[in-house]
DNA sequence: AAGAAATAGATTGCACACAATGGAATTCTG
DNA sequence: CAGAATTCCATTGTGTGCAATCTATTTCTT
């Protein structure tokens, strides 16, 4: 096998196993996130307004790399569930502003320990793990730049 | 912040990070996948087909960590537009066997050339991505040890 | 200010993922 | 060898992802 094509394959392997363990990490949230009532999706928009309340719904598809297809009918779900609330933006009618309910607050504390038994399990240090975090954001940020140009022509 | 919660930080980082380069490598793949007709999952069924012909629905699921509940309408979607047939084993008639068509065979050369164009924007060496193969791999099989371990009980 | 362009969300349609369940075939066990 | 347990696949229902399209609103251009 030349270096050329064993180079091909990796790129194949490389995607994979993004895509598998991707399922593998949204798997074992699940066994903590299903008594909360949450999806792995759900909880991700919730990490995001406890960072920072009041967002729109803009804003959370922007640091999620998510689409209104996506982020409306999950939103609704959150609101339906009592966590969120949406309401459009007075000064700007196009915009509909996203913020926690108290219940959704209060979500907060009872979903922190979950990252720590997910965590224990993978058994990185603590650099290791701020490394791998770091090379595979430079992935996806030259993905979406190489897919920011073909779309531009 | 102390070194605890950054630990727990950063698994929410991780989980996210695969979570999200995952997607933005299936975006880069559908540029060059819808020309064929095909979406990333239905590629990568044909990648273990191409790999070995002729492998149950079973034996699919495990090398890709996909149940029937995803594989069976997926697979019919394959045989439909041509590229696989599915046969009930005459030996073991509760399995059904998927082999390639001619025209699922030829659909590898056109295949061949996406994952040059994926590969080039990602910037690595050989090297780094067989690393980075083999340690997300690793994780993703301590993630499935573990639901194994907590499946049991 | 009027029309064009851009922006924010919502909607529709399709294709995964996956839990839960069901049915048919096979294997295990006493 | 008969019943139980297991295995394999299919089906159903829920929840994403995302392209394509639509409406309403705002901003830009002249």
């Amino acid at each position: 096998m030349t270096k050329k094509s064993e180079t091909l394959a990796l790129t194949n392997q490389l995607c994979f196993a993004f895509y598998s363990v991707s399922h593998a990490f949204s798997r074992a949230y699940r066994q903590f996130l299903d008594p909360l009532g949450l999806t792995y999706p759900q909880y991700v928009v919730l990490l995001v307004l406890w960072e920072q309340d009041d967002l729109t719904v803009k804003e959370i598809g922007d640091r999620l790399f998510l689409d209104s297809g996506t982020l409306t009918p999950l939103l609704k779900r959150l609101e339906n569930a009592g966590h969120i609330r949406r309401t459009r933006d007075k000064r700007d009618e196009r915009q509909v502003r996203i913020s926690l309910t108290e219940a959704g607050r209060a979500l907060r504390e009872k979903a922190e320990e979950i990252p720590t038994h997910v965590g224990c399990v993978l058994g990185l240090s603590f650099d290791e793990a701020r490394a791998l975090v770091q090379e595979v954001a430079k992935l996806r940020s030259r993905l979406h730049d190489s897919a920011a140009l073909s779309a531009k022509s």
